[in-house]
This record gives C-alpha cells, sequence and structure tokens, in this order.
DNA sequence: CAGATAATGTACATATCTGTCAAGTTTTCA
DNA sequence: TGAAAACTTGACAGATATGTACATTATCTG
C-alpha cells in the first residue's frame, strides 16, 4: 500500500482519482465542520464520489483514518504556538502580540481544528490524554516567554494561563469579529495580560502584519 | 399524556418504573459524559432497563427530548452566572471572587453542562445561535459589573472578556485541579483580571466560602 | 503493449439506530 | 371493584453505518 504522489501544487499527480490525502483532506473538513460524528466513510465516499469501499484501500479502517487526523493536528497547532512563543521581540508587549496573532484568522494556528479535537477528547479517553499533553507544552512554552521578560516563575504561570485560556475561550465560543474590532481591543488586552500599555509602534507593527482583509 | 408525580426528594412517587423526568435525566447524564451523540435512545433504555419504545410515551421523538435538554440548561447555567455578577460586593475584587466562585466544582454553574453545550453548537446551527445568544447575556452582565466599580466602558469589556473567557477556556480544557493549586494562583488571577491586588481578608471570605473538599 | 500494481466497484453479511402500531399490564380513583 | 388513564412491550419497517471477499478496471513500467 503506497500513497500516490502529489506534486508541488499539492495536486494529484497521478491518474488515479482518489488517494490517502483526499479522503484525509476530506476527512479533516468534515471533522472541523462539524464535529467526529460526521467523519463517516459512506457520507464522505459521496461527496468525493467514490465508492465507499474504496476507502479500505487506503486505510485499513475508520481508526486509521481518525489516527491519522490527530496527528496531523498535533503536528501542527501546537508547533505553530511554541514557535510564536519563541519568536523575536523587544518587550513583553511585543512578544504577546507575537503569540496572540497567531490565532487571528489566516494565523498557523487552526483554531476550529483545535475547537474539533477538544469536541472529540470529550468522549475518547485516549484523545482526552494527548489534548492534556499539549496543552501543558503550550502552557509551557509560554510561561516561559514571561519569564525571559522578567516575571517571576508564579506570575509568569497565571499569565500564561490568561493569555492562553482566553484565546481556547475565544475558540470555544466561536466569535466571528472583524479585524476592526479585534484592533480596537488590542491595547486593552495587551494591558490586561502584562500589565502594561503597548507602545504605539508595537500596535502599528502588529497592525501591518495582520492587515484587515476588508478595509 | 401527564408526567408522573414526583415527591419532594425527587424519588419516585408513583408506581410506574419511567417517567419523563427519569429519561431526562439519564439523556443529561449521557450528554455531559459523553456528549450529543451518545443521547440515544437504545442505550439509555437498556441503561434504565425499559424498553426503548416506552420512550415514545414521554416525549414525541429524539428531538423533543434534545429540546428539552438545551432548555433545561439555558435556565440553569447563564442564571447563576447572571447572579453572581449581581451579588453584594464592596470591591471589585471581591466582585470578581464571588463570579469565578461559582465555577468551582460544587458551584451552581454546570461547567461540563456548558462544554457539551458547546460541543453540540459545533454541529447545529439552531443550538450555536441560543449559545451566542447567551454568551452575549453573560459578557454583557460581567461588563456591567466592572462599570459599577469605576472601570469605564471599553476598558471594563475587555476585562469582562477576559474573566468569561478565562473560565470558559478552562472549561475547555477539562483541567482537573484540586481546590489547593486554585487557591494558590487566586491572588495573581485577581490582580490580573482587575489590576490590583486583593485584600487578605478578600481572600480569606473565599476560602471560606470555598472549603477544600481534600482538606 | 503486456504484465504488474494500484485503485475501484459490486455484493454480501452484520450491527445499530429510529419510529409506528396494536395489544398488553399496571395503577389510580370514583 | 371496575373502568379509565398511565404506562409498557414486542413485532415490524426502514435508514444508515461498518467491514470483507472477490471481480474488475485504470494506470504505470519495462
Amino acid at each position: 500500500m503506497t500513497q500516490a504522489k502529489t506534486d508541488a501544487s499539492g495536486e494529484n499527480a497521478t491518474g488515479w482519482r482518489g488517494s490517502k490525502d483526499l479522503w484525509l483532506d476530506a476527512a479533516q473538513n468534515a471533522f472541523v465542520d462539524s464535529g467526529l460524528d460526521a467523519v463517516k466513510i459512506q457520507p464522505l465516499a459521496s461527496q468525493l464520489d467514490l465508492s465507499r469501499t474504496s476507502f479500505y484501500w487506503f486505510f485499513k479502517d475508520r481508526a486509521a483514518l481518525l489516527d491519522a487526523l490527530l496527528e496531523r493536528w498535533e503536528t501542527t497547532n501546537t508547533g505553530s504556538l511554541v514557535a510564536a512563543t519563541e519568536a523575536y521581540a523587544e518587550t513583553i508587549s511585543e512578544a504577546v502580540l507575537n503569540l496572540i496573532g497567531i490565532f487571528l484568522d489566516d494565523g498557523p494556528f487552526r483554531s476550529r481544528f483545535d475547537l474539533a479535537v477538544r469536541g472529540w477528547a470529550h468522549q475518547d479517553e485516549a484523545v482526552a490524554a494527548r489534548v492534556n499533553a499539549a496543552d501543558a507544552v503550550r502552557l509551557d512554552a509560554i510561561q516561559r516567554m514571561f519569564i525571559r521578560f522578567g516575571f517571576d516563575p508564579k506570575e509568569a504561570d497565571v499569565r500564561a494561563r490568561t493569555v492562553y485560556l482566553v484565546q481556547i475561550g475565544y475558540i470555544s465560543l466561536q466569535v466571528q469579529e472583524d479585524m476592526a474590532t479585534r484592533m480596537e481591543r488590542m491595547p486593552d488586552y495587551v494591558k490586561t495580560y502584562t500589565g502594561q500599555n503597548p507602545s504605539e509602534r508595537e500596535l502599528a507593527r502588529f497592525r501591518a502584519a495582520h492587515p484587515d482583509p476588508l478595509a
């Protein structure tokens, strides 16, 4: 069993209609949009206009597909978050803005994927354990960021939790806000998170890095 | 179709084995523990040791059961949160502690019920709309609380979001922490949320109101 | 262009859920 | 105590899911 090759553009480079990635992408879309119980082989097959049983050439069974999905999540979201905490910054405000930036719509962190995985964790112990581990890694990275800027470890812990949990909370609420609204709140958030106001230059840099698609 | 009566202790006062509440309670437990897709009539019937079809005497169909579940949630969690924001407090720190208190394990706010409903909202537009409305009501109540203590509306909005979203984030993370750990972090949280340290008396009162079940 | 490999499809066996109906049993209450 | 109301049940019908075995077809490679 070998996957179909894909070319650089991600297009299907072979003449075959299906591929492991095709099924996996479809599964991910269904999962992100509607949760675990929407990831069913029969519906995916209809959607892809392939025979349902063709699936079993690429994956042993449904469980194997779900494993692949979880693995994809693990090697995506946590990685981008940790990287952001380690990005260059001159002040804690700038560091916090770096971090918040990845959660904005087009950022590398896939919020809705995270949400869907948490929903899954709610009904599966093993998944819950992996999510817990990911949260610990993320919180630790954020705490280190605060410590790097001089906060004492205990306060850094609480501030890390605050920044992270607010983002998770936002994701959980599935709020749909336009960029202008987010930008308006940004200075107050930075102040709440760090205890100090961000400079105008830092805000300007943040705005530049995250242009409003509507404006 | 009339419900079976229940006596003051909540026990079944009639000689009948089933009742509307019996099914609803079982449904809620399954829902809170394992999510919407665990709310199935067949399994609930086995669990209650009743015939599956007996369910249809109390509810028109599965949708009616789910409606009842959502209604129960609406008239519970949002209510207790709003009440907490309106409780008497002399300082903003005390007010924030009042609010945080309801989220602790035995508080009136049922965190896992909230989590389960959000999972449901993820796969149902209509539910999502009702959850959004509840969030708006809750955030508004918390913002008013901050305004009452002299914060300007915009900053009160962000602080309200911070307090609320951190709690929702905690729920989403499904963290299991003992009371001692929570207590230890409390002063730093209050400081982060309000910008000022809580007094020792306020903390003492909070500890007294939420005794450690392990200690 | 032929054989090997990769992928797809058909048919079948099985499981689990939902909901209706008509006939039963148990409880209540006049 | 007996009729009415409240409940319970088994049998039936239908939908949708999973997974296996085997035949078939499309694509690649030499």
